[in-house]
DNA sequence: GGAGAACTACTCGGATAACCAGTGTCCGAGTTGTAAGGG
DNA sequence: CCCTTACAACTCGGACACTGGTTATCCGAGTAGTTCTCC
């Protein structure tokens, strides 16, 4: 998987906490967390393609959360950088070779793609029943001057 | 995910159906579904690395399965080609950037590590619960007809 | 005719290149705040 | 003093190189079956 999915879900907490109607540029998050400018960019424009994040150009610009932390599952978040393809791509590799042209050995869908998909889809599942918010409120019951001191890091560099 | 995945677990089935004591070379199942041979010689090597299938040299040499079809689930196959690393792996970013040497920001582990492993033991339980036998059992309900007439071919082409 | 040895063909196994997605970087388009200049 | 206008700085956005991993291929090590030779 991308090294960018871990660093879109951080930055995401990061907007919700210090996004309070402010934009938050790209260089501010990449100081933050010590990443790669114009890479980090890439990311984040991303997020703004899947309609997580909004951007808004030129001097206070920046990016900020589209929709409220409680909208945004972890999907979300790993769709926008990753892409909405499964994992596994079923070739259908039983349909080539000496069986693959009689229309006989096609009895259903492929059994094999079916499990994992199946697979996939209960990852998905478990990814999709976290939202930002909840993230964001664990964080705070396990270490509750964390957002805070982001809060204030982000607002102190402007 | 890697394309010899599907390779594998498609081998797999037909080691199981066409082994009845006999081992079969990794040319027979590249022809059966046209596969670039040494390429599947590779991944078929991973299985025996990971303990799923046995190798025989020389002559009359080939492929089995090292256990029986009850005893391999989906996630051992795709272990073994895929490797054990998850594939999302937790760089610690929080710990970077002006943020990251105080002793006090590394309170427990990481959150958005945990949520992420927690979605992918779902996947892995997921294809745990799949064994070669009951998705075997599944192809020759869905189509009976198969096994058999895989298990003709690689019989008659010795 | 039978036993032994050399040979041949066949298989796995790992070492070796080619290709592609992920990784990283750079510069241009657009926008906003600012400052200068004129009325 | 106030309005207009040009400027300058800052930000996103997409286009351009680089790198590690997957994909693909080849040749050598080892083994079983076969055949030839000798007793």
């Amino acid at each position: 998987m991308s090294r960018g999915v871990e660093w879109a879900v951080h930055c995401c907490l990061d907007l919700a906490w210090a996004g309070n109607g402010e934009a938050v540029p790209v260089s501010r998050l990449a100081a933050f967390y010590d990443l790669p400018v114009a890479y980090l960019n890439k990311q984040v424009q991303a997020l703004v393609r899947a309609g997580i994040a909004s951007s808004v150009s030129g001097p206070r610009g920046g990016f900020r959360l589209a929709r409220r932390p409680e909208r945004i599952s972890l999907l979300d978040v790993v769709t926008a950088i990753e892409g909405t393809e499964p994992a596994f791509r079923c070739a259908e590799i039983r349909q080539q070779g000496p069986f693959g042209g009689t229309p006989e050995s096609v009895t259903g869908p492929c059994l094999v793609d079916q499990a994992m998909r199946r697979a996939e889809l209960a990852w998905r599942r478990e990814l999709a029943a976290q939202t930002l918010a909840g993230l964001a409120e664990a964080v705070e019951r396990a270490a509750p001057d964390v957002p805070d001191r982001a809060r204030r890091w982000f607002d102190s560099h402007t």
